[in-house]
RNA sequence: UCAGCAGGCCGUUCCAUCGCUUCCCGCUUUAUACGGGGGGGAGGAAAGUCCGGGCAGCACAGGGCAUCACGCUUCCUAACAGGAAGAUACCUGUGAGGGUAUGGAGAGCGGAGAAGAAAAUAACCGCCCCGGCAAUCCGGGGUAAGGGUGAGAAGGUGAGGUAAGAGCUCACCGGUCCGUUUGGCGACAAACGGAGCCGUCCGCCCCGUGAGCUGUAAGGCCAUGUAUAUUUCGGGUUUUCUGAUAAUUCAGAAAGGCAGGGUUGCCCGCCCUGGUAUUCUGCUCUGCAGGAUAACCGGAAGGGGUAGGUCGCAAGAGGCAAUUGGCAACAAUUGUCCCAGAUAAAUGAUGGAAAUCCCUUUUGGGAUACAGAACCCGGCUUACAGGCCUGCUGAUUUU
RNA sequence: UGUCCUGUGGUGUAAUUGGCAACACGUCUGACUCUGGAUCAGAAGAGUCCAGGUUCGACCCCUGGCAGGACAA
C-alpha cells in the first residue's frame, strides 16, 4: 500500500508539456497543484510530478530535501486520494510545485498536502459531473 | 601551561520499521509483470569551470606572417599555468615562518600626466669670470657642490684640484661588466685581478617551449516518421593521352576550369567532395559557333511529424597494504580488493541509543559545519562545525 | 550539463595606448506665475559589484569570489 512505483510517476516529456499548457490549478500555500484528465491506460489512478524552483531555493542539497520530504508525504498519504479517484474511476496526472522560498520540516509539509488534498477532493466532488 | 607556525589526516556511528534505485538468483508464475531472497548505492571539496589530459567526431603534404600561453635551476608527471627540492633579490613577523619577483639585451626606438629650469645633447635660483666708468642692475660665458619639484634628478664619503666647480684625479665603500681559479648536475656562490663603465619604470623588440577545431546535448545503432516534397532565380557543362572499334562510338587515365567545403585569423600552397551528361540548329564536319534541358551546386519562398529505446557508461594514468630506491614530489615490485550509475533524474522518512560540544543545572534542553554525482581522471581555487597526529617557535612556571 | 557575456549617482549611458570619474533624465532649493507646467539660476547625490595583486598612480591590467543575463534539446 505505501509503494511508490515508477508508474505512479509522470515521466513523459508530452505530458508534462499538455499539464502545463492546460491544466487546472489549486494553490494551498506552501504548494501549487496543477491537474488534468488523463487517458487512463496505467494501473494508478494518478501520476506526479514534484517541482522546486531553483530561482527559489539556491542550495542543491536543500532542493533535494524538499523533493524527498514532499514524496515521502506523498506516498504515506496517497491513499486517500486513490480511494475518491477509484470511486468514481478517473484517471489525473498532477504536478506538485513548491512555492515557498524557505525550508519547512517534515511534519509541516505532511500536515499542509493532507490538507490540500483535502481541498481537491472537495472541490472535485460536486463538480463531478459538469467535467 | 598558554599563545602560535608548518605539514598531514578525519570530517559522526549503531539498531528497528517503512520506502526509492541498480545488479544478481529464478522460489512463485504463461511471463524477469507483480510478489520473494541476496549484494551495492554521494564528497573532501561531488562546487567554481580556472588549467592539463584521456575519449569521440571532423580536419590534416607543407611553408611564411600574425595571435595566445608559459618563462631562475634541477627533478616528478600521461600532461599542466600543478607538485618537490633548491638559487638570488626585496617586503613582512620577536620567532618558528610567510609573501612577491626573477628568459635575453651594458644595443636600438617610443613613452613617463600634473609639478619642476630640466624626465636625459639638463642652467630657474645660486656660485665664478668677462664687458657695460661705478652700482641695486643689464648682457655674454663657465659651473651639476648647494636649493626647491617629484615615485624617480646623472653613484656615496673624504682629500687633491680649480676663477668657481665637476670621477677631472686619487683613497675607501656600493653596483655593473670582463677575465681566471675553486665548489656545485645546475641556477649560483666564494676568492683574486682588471676597466671610471654607473638614474628609475613601462612598452616595442629578440630567444626558447607549447597550442588544429568542437565537446558525451561528442558520437554510433535501432524504432517511428520523412522534404532529396514543391515553386522560382542564378551558376554549370572543356582539353589531352592510351586501348578497342567501321565510327564522330565505348572503356580507362591525366590535366584544366566550375561549385562547395577544409586547412583556428590572413596570404601562398595544398587537400577533400560533387558533377563534367544528353540533345537540337547552322556551317567550313576527327572541327567551330549558337541554343535548349538534365545531373549537380547556391540563393529566396515554402507545412508538418518525432523528440523514444539502446550503446557510449563505470576495471581505471583504480584503491588498499607491505617492501625497496629517493631529502622529497614520486617511482618500481609483490599481494589483495571490485567500490554509485540515475535520466522530469535513486541514495529518503520516523523512532530509539551512542559520541562530541554548548547552556543550565542535576530533572534536563539545544546543537553537530560546508555542502548533493551526471563521460572519466590529474591539479588549482573557493566554502567549512568540530577533532586527531607529527615537527618546530615565543612567553611563563617548576625541577 | 556545457559554452559565453555584463556589472559606474535613483535610471540610462560615457570615460581609448593607466593620469582630476563626465553627460542626459530624474531629485532638491530659489526665481517667474493667482496656482501648476514649461523656462531660467543654483545645489546635492558615486568613489566605479567585493577582496587581493602589479604600478609612483587602477573604472581600465592580472588573480580569486559574488550577482545578473544570453546561447546550445
Amino acid at each position: 500500500m505505501e509503494k511508490f512505483r515508477k508508474s505512479e510517476r509522470l515521466c513523459s516529456r508530452k505530458s508534462i508539456g499538455r499539464l502545463f499548457s492546460g491544466g487546472n490549478i489549486l494553490f494551498h500555500y506552501p504548494f501549487k497543484m496543477i491537474w488534468l484528465e488523463s487517458a487512463g491506460e496505467n494501473p494508478f489512478p494518478a501520476r506526479i510530478v514534484i517541482g522546486v524552483s531553483g530561482k527559489k531555493i539556491k542550495r542543491a542539497v536543500n532542493r533535494n530535501r524538499i523533493k524527498r520530504l514532499i514524496r515521502e508525504s506523498y506516498r504515506a498519504s496517497k491513499g486517500r486520494l486513490y480511494e475518491s479517484l477509484t470511486l468514481r474511476n478517473r484517471h489525473i496526472d498532477i504536478a506538485l510545485l513548491y512555492v515557498a522560498d524557505n525550508v519547512y520540516d517534515y511534519d509541516l509539509i505532511d500536515m499542509k498536502l493532507k490538507e490540500l488534498f483535502n481541498k481537491f477532493i472537495q472541490n472535485d466532488e460536486p463538480g463531478k459531473e459538469i467535467l
